[in-house]
DNA sequence: AATTAAAGTGAGTAATCACTCATTTTGAAA
DNA sequence: TTTCAAAATGAGTGATTACTCACTTTAATT
């Protein structure tokens, strides 16, 4: 909880809000993830976050501009930069085998996914039914994420390091399956017993062996 | 839509379900699926069926029995065959390699899969909010599923045509590569140009060269 | 201290929600 | 044809919904 206020403090000091306004999206937030948007009532996302009502009113002129005001930002301000930082690393060589990278590039942003978990939540759940969430999600993943990803791949691809699959395909399976491993341990089936850094492994492994060519 | 309705009687007749009874049950699942649980009212559903919304709460007791009762019998009766089905062709030896047998079972279950797609949908939708769901999920997939695929597992890796990986991680990669593809193609983004065959075959590749072992 | 615009309030609104129930319709057995 | 239980109805229920608006509070500037 008091990560997650520094990822929004982060994500939206910027705009100057006043305080009742970030409790608005904070309560906003847990609510909508943890009910889903439609079964969420505005009076009670009010009562959470310690207003009047009509306080979110004010800010937004409906419930679903809450909505889309809490998860546009963090795909165009976050995600984004959370899938492509620190690919230039990758370009300038400092990781010789893909398996090396994508390890570390697992690792590095395995602690701000799960404090994102509920935005992520949230995005995944109404995506479905949210034309204006699935326009902007394609517009970001689908071109600009893909874009830099695939030049990565590409690159491994020079190198002799990867199959000569085309690189769309190989993004698409590659982001799947991170995305797919973190689905079902933290959203579908949580309350197994995973050993998280073992079930990484064996999914970089697989994604590797799958996409790693053959001497 | 004919070809669902089919699927529906053939799920529901030997309940000897009345036409009012059986339009009910169609016109939820597709108002489920295009708006979601929540944002469905009685109301649409019943005016969607051509029946009064009395007629509704006859034969379920409220509005989450319905949706329980048309996710339910679909978990227990049709997703478990769907996936275990034939698996002892594969124990006769009837398919040499597994990517033969993977690129059989692909292909014979993904008509099916598509024609329940709305109720697959509608299934993951509510998995993380409806506990009653969850725990039948869990209860169907985690025990019962994963046991049959183990075996299957087990027995091309004593065959020595897959890693040494334990099975249910093995399991677990296989089917969320599958299923991620599904989802990808046809929920997330299904006005991409996609070309099916091409992309089946490339994530049957995907999943082999991850688990095939290298001679 | 006075001014003022923005922030915040909460009672109120019409619409819609899931659900009830007294009544009517239906269809098959007697 | 009569009977009768199940099926179906639709007007009606109180609760809740998203949202409005006249009003009060806050806080920074003059």
């Amino acid at each position: 909880m008091t990560e997650e206020e520094l990822m929004l403090q982060q994500l939206f000091d910027e705009d100057k809000l006043t305080d009742k306004q970030k409790k608005i999206i904070v309560a906003a937030i847990e609510t909508f993830s943890e009910k889903g948007y439609a079964a969420s009532s505005t009076s009670e996302i009010a009562k959470k976050a310690g207003v009047a009502e009509g306080t979110i009113f004010r800010h937004y002129k409906t419930k679903k501009e809450l909505l889309v005001s809490i998860v546009a930002p963090l795909m165009t301000k976050f995600i984004a930069p959370l899938v492509v930082k620190d690919f230039n690393k990758v370009l300038d060589r400092e990781f010789e085998t893909v398996e090396e990278f994508l390890r570390a590039t697992i690792e590095n942003r395995r602690d701000l996914l799960l404090r994102m978990l509920p935005v992520v939540k949230i995005m995944f759940q109404e995506i479905p039914f949210q034309p204006e969430l699935r326009e902007q999600f394609f517009d970001l993943v689908a071109k600009n994420i893909f874009n830099s990803v695939e030049k990565v791949i590409i690159g491994y691809q020079e190198k002799g390091l990867l199959v000569d699959m085309p690189p769309e395909s190989i993004a698409r399976l590659t982001i799947t399956n991170i995305l797919s491993f973190l689905f079902s341990r933290y959203v579908l089936l949580p309350h197994l017993d995973w050993d998280d850094e073992l079930e990484i492994e064996r999914t970089i492994q697989f994604i590797m062996h799958g996409i790693g060519k053959k001497e």
